[in-house]
DNA sequence: GCCGTTTTCGGCCCGACTGTTTTCAGTCG
């Protein structure tokens, strides 16, 4: 059983309990040992009980419960559990406002059990007859449950990526496997994706799908070919594998990625050329034998174009650019010098200045701003003013003992309800770098949200705004603001926009980024937001996003030096 | 249910926001 399964069970114990309103303190120990467990190193199955055991969180019980679950794959504690709420009001669990406590009171009043029943119930106005509900809850509900329709399904690009690159390694390890890639929306790093594709080349294709279902990983084959597997993931994901022999594996690979749409145009554009494209090969006309095809590059090529990155595959200009030999040279991780958005545990982050510094030395930065939270989001350990000089004065000190290595004095300051920060000017004026952005107040209208998203850019401090639309990847809408106008100030102010690299955020979009960089020559920024030292890795989800946005290194500030960072910041204020 | 030089019970991230109230409960981060 893989680590996060066990996390699951503990997740959903987590939830049941809270819906049958136990100690209230007993789901936090349940999530809290979950969160340690999905993320923990080696599989506990390899792990001995007095290792287990000492994991922090994890004690005698949660202990006993995880060798339970390894030996026998079940935990009767949680089976028993299951058959005491029912198993509906999960589902209802994931709607966004709508917490155990509501939940309970659904079902103990109107017997909502499940998502249908409860927007039958919100539509036939019964939600508003309950104890502190109304219309506007009555409508929020509705709103949730279409958002997680609508998202059924699909899964986040980080997960996607997770799973399927767990799989990819499994298949690249066999023996009869020669190549391996992810392919489809995930390679083209779309932000949602419906399905995994995988793409192997091998001689032995019986064998190696014969294998793949089998993979531990693998919960339900909807279909199992010679070549090709339909499955259904432990995470609700589907897969589908193809395996195609060497000499076809780019043409697969290519018409896999897609898009289709792509596809189509490239299609179009062969016919003209007397060409047809399979996903077997390269075809002239009346011939039934392959233009040699040994790269993408070459498939391209037969059709007289440059190679076109996946991530511009869409058919949303790329072909006509590549055309006229006017495609963007993208953006790459390794351009990347620093990432400029890093929490430590001076506020929120689980790690120090100095280990974040290591990671960062190790990716091979050059610098990187050290932006904790400001002294409102108390829950995330936001700095008081005092504090925040105290740790200004360690990194200097910190600076004095480093190489070739700088880390920059920043700050997360909050912009408030009102659009006033939540610093003065004059604490403002001495970082290096300044990061707005919005953690409360998610739901003021369209005009408060953008006059207080203009005010903070008006302040001559601000070098950056964070995650400029609040959005959580299928969790959470973007809050109503004029972006065109945020985009405007930007431009009239100087101000630099993130791609919130975060898998969960990816906020800009590819859409907005496009936009912004574009038709407003606005420069971008790709931070991680890392709270702890591996999400430092989610560079490559912000890049994906930059690239699918048209971007190219001149466009992101963190690919500069040092001195040309000091200068985009330095102009102002 | 976990944790502890506050050792075996009593804490456990805590304040803002929202919608419903007319002083507060529930949710979120």
């Amino acid at each position: 059983m893989h680590n996060v399964e066990i996390a699951w069970v503990f997740y959903e114990i987590a939830d049941l309990l809270e819906i049958k309103e136990d100690n209230p303190f007993k789901p936090r120990a349940y999530r809290k040992a979950g969160r340690t467990i999905a993320k923990w190193d080696q599989p506990l199955s390899a792990l001995k009980e007095d290792e287990i055991r000492a994991i922090p969180g994890v004690g005698a019980a949660l202990a006993a419960k995880i060798t339970e679950l390894l030996k026998t794959g079940k935990c009767e504690y949680h089976q028993k559990l299951r058959e005491e709420v029912p198993l509906g009001l999960l589902e209802v669990l994931a709607i966004p406002g709508l917490g155990a406590k509501t939940a309970r009171t659904l079902y103990r009043k109107l017997g909502i059990t499940t998502i249908d029943e409860l927007e039958a119930a919100a539509k036939a106005r019964k939600i508003r007859t309950l104890p502190g509900m109304g219309n506007k809850t009555e409508f929020a509900i509705l709103h949730g449950i279409d958002m997680l329709r609508t998202g059924s399904g699909a899964a986040p690009v980080g997960v996607a990526t997770a799973v399927g690159r767990n799989l990819a390694e499994f298949l690249a390890a066999l023996p009869e496997v020669t190549q391996v890639s992810l392919a489809g929306s995930t390679r083209r790093m779309k932000e949602m994706i419906g399905d995994i594709d995988l793409v192997v080349a091998s001689e032995k294709p019986v064998e190696v799908t014969g294998l793949f279902v089998k993979h531990p990983s693998v919960k339900e084959v909807s279909a199992h070919g010679e070549n090709q597997v339909k499955a259904i993931t432990w995470l609700g994901i589907q897969v589908d594998l193809l395996v195609v022999g060497p000499q076809e594996y780019w043409a697969a690979l290519h018409h896999f990625t897609g898009s289709k749409e792509h596809n189509q145009r490239l299609q179009e554009l062969a016919g003209e050329r007397g060409l047809k494209i399979y996903e077997y090969g390269v075809f002239p006309e009346g011939q039934d034998e392959s233009l040699p095809v040994n790269s993408e590059e070459d498939l391209y090529l037969a059709l007289g174009l440059p190679y076109i990155p996946p991530e511009l595959r869409e058919d949303e200009g790329e072909i006509e650019a590549a055309l006229e030999g006017t495609l963007p040279d993208l953006v790459s991780v390794e351009d990347i010098r620093g990432d400029l958005h890093l929490h430590s545990k001076w506020s929120d982050g689980v790690a120090t200045i100095e280990e974040i510094v290591a990671a960062a030395r190790q990716r091979g930065y050059e610098y990187i701003a050290i932006t904790d939270h400001s002294k409102s989001l108390a829950i995330a350990g936001g700095l008081k003013e005092e504090r925040l000089m105290e740790q200004h004065r360690y990194i200097d000190e910190l600076n004095r003992g480093l190489e070739d290595f700088r880390v920059l004095r920043g700050i997360e300051v909050d912009i408030l309800s009102d659009g006033r920060l939540d610093y003065g000017d004059e604490l403002l004026s001495g970082m290096d770098v300044v990061i707005a952005s919005i953690h409360s107040g998610f739901r003021q209208s369209r005009e408060e949200m953008t006059k207080r998203m203009l005010s903070a850019l008006k302040n001559p401090h601000v070098n950056i705004l964070a995650h400029p639309t609040g959005r959580m990847l299928g969790r959470r809408d973007a809050y109503e603001v004029d972006l065109e106008k945020v985009f405007e100030a930007a431009a009239k102010y100087d101000k630099v926009l993130e791609i919130n690299a975060s898998p969960d955020r990816l906020d800009l979009n590819a859409e907005n980024v496009r936009r912004a960089a574009k038709d407003y020559g606005l420069k971008i920024a790709v931070n991680t937001d890392a709270h702890h030292i591996s999400k430092l890795e989610d560079m490559y989800f912000g890049i994906g996003t930059a690239r699918r946005g048209w971007l190219e290194k001149k466009d992101v500030i963190n690919t500069f030096t040092l001195e040309e960072l000091g200068r985009i910041f330095g102009k102002r204020g």
